[in-house]
DNA sequence: AAATTAAATGAACATTGTTCAGTATTCCAA
DNA sequence: TTGGAATACTGAACAATGTTCATTTAATTT
């Protein structure tokens, strides 16, 4: 009689109401800034009501951290387009340090935060969304070593430094470490010098 | 007559005993699951006794980021014996990335979490900690230029680059990011990767 | 020995995440 | 239509946290 499947929709909407009400405060007020009083109040539903919906506060953090990665993987997925790999890749990080200036609190969620890992440990769950995303540069690195590039090298660890390479660019800016370098850009401007390295390879 | 010296010499004494009492605490449990009182229970002294010695939790973070520093440094200063430019900073990236691994809560403190910095900021001082550890490794990065490495880059934004690759390395060890990636040693792998590229610049 | 200064205390407060017994609402069968 | 059952929601209450500050204790000077 279609009153479960309206039920269960109406559920799944308070929840998505919930998170984006979550996400905008956390963009807003940085996450550790953020009380589940606050996210009841946006929502205009009681502190109570936030756990009917999820179990804790790291259920909140780690469901925002998925949808960060949902956002993340759309603008990878446009630069399948980009048939040269070595450009596929250079683009994919000029992409990833865009993401990462644009939504800071939804990257340190993403990939320096604990909760969220804590929340996939408590629940003997894997990390998926970051085994899809290394598996993604990965991919780009091997794709790259069959025409020709990177010879001597090996694509996992190579993926690894790229990655770590542009996470510490993004992270540092984050946690408000690079400003004394006096650039004007640090992210930019340094990933502009891995580039002319790429060249070289 | 001695007194106000020996006065200034045991109020010092009991703020190293804090701290390091603070250290162990948080080498043990993690930086964020230590508490005022946890540590005041460690050296035998009451809640408002910690806060005679520091203004406040940053305080004490900021303190114990800077003991972190004058560590770091001094490994680093080991260095300075090795002549061959190109060799320091190899094995400057080497020092770094085992003081992380050896240090990992500390590590945090030092280049992720947001206190050390919102101390600094509140009495509108400089991160001096960081500019001498950045100054080091774009010293050597210039030194290298300076006997034909590196041509064709400029030392700042290449300093930075470098220090983004063994700071990502690090840092997504200790956010649980890495051991997605299959490595046994993410960081000590993707660095060999990174030596190997050295050699063709 | 008294007075003054310095050091140490811990009860108390506001804020946090979290729980859960109770209340309100919705649903469906009689 | 209505009563009872299932579901959804509530907010008072709890423990733990950082922090403050009036009070007590100790040390120093007069």
């Amino acid at each position: 009689m279609g009153v479960t499947e309206r039920k269960a929709r109406e559920k799944e909407e308070l929840r998505s109401l919930i998170l984006e009400a979550a996400m905008r405060l956390f963009a807003e007020k940085g996450v550790e800034n953020v009380t589940i009083r606050n996210i009841a109040d946006a929502v205009e539903y009681s502190i109570g009501t936030i756990y009917v919906y999820f179990k804790d506060k790291n259920a909140i953090l780690h469901a925002l951290h998925t949808k960060g990665f949902a956002e993340l993987r759309s603008r990878f997925l446009v630069l399948m387009h980009v048939n040269n790999p070595m450009e596929r890749l250079k683009a994919a990080g000029h992409v990833y340090i865009q993401f990462a200036h644009e939504n800071p609190e939804m990257y340190n969620l993403m990939f320096s935060i604990i909760a969220p890992m804590d929340f996939i440990e408590t629940w003997n769950n894997e990390w998926n969304e970051g085994q899809a995303t290394f598996s993604f540069v990965r991919d780009m690195v091997q794709d790259c070593m069959k025409i020709g590039y990177f010879g001597g090298h090996s694509a996992l660890p190579l993926a690894y430094m790229i990655w770590s390479m542009v996470h510490g660019m993004c992270s540092l800016v984050i946690s408000r470490r690079a400003s004394i370098t006096g650039l004007e850009n640090p992210p930019a401007e340094a990933y502009a010098e891995f580039l002319r390295i790429l060249d070289k390879l």
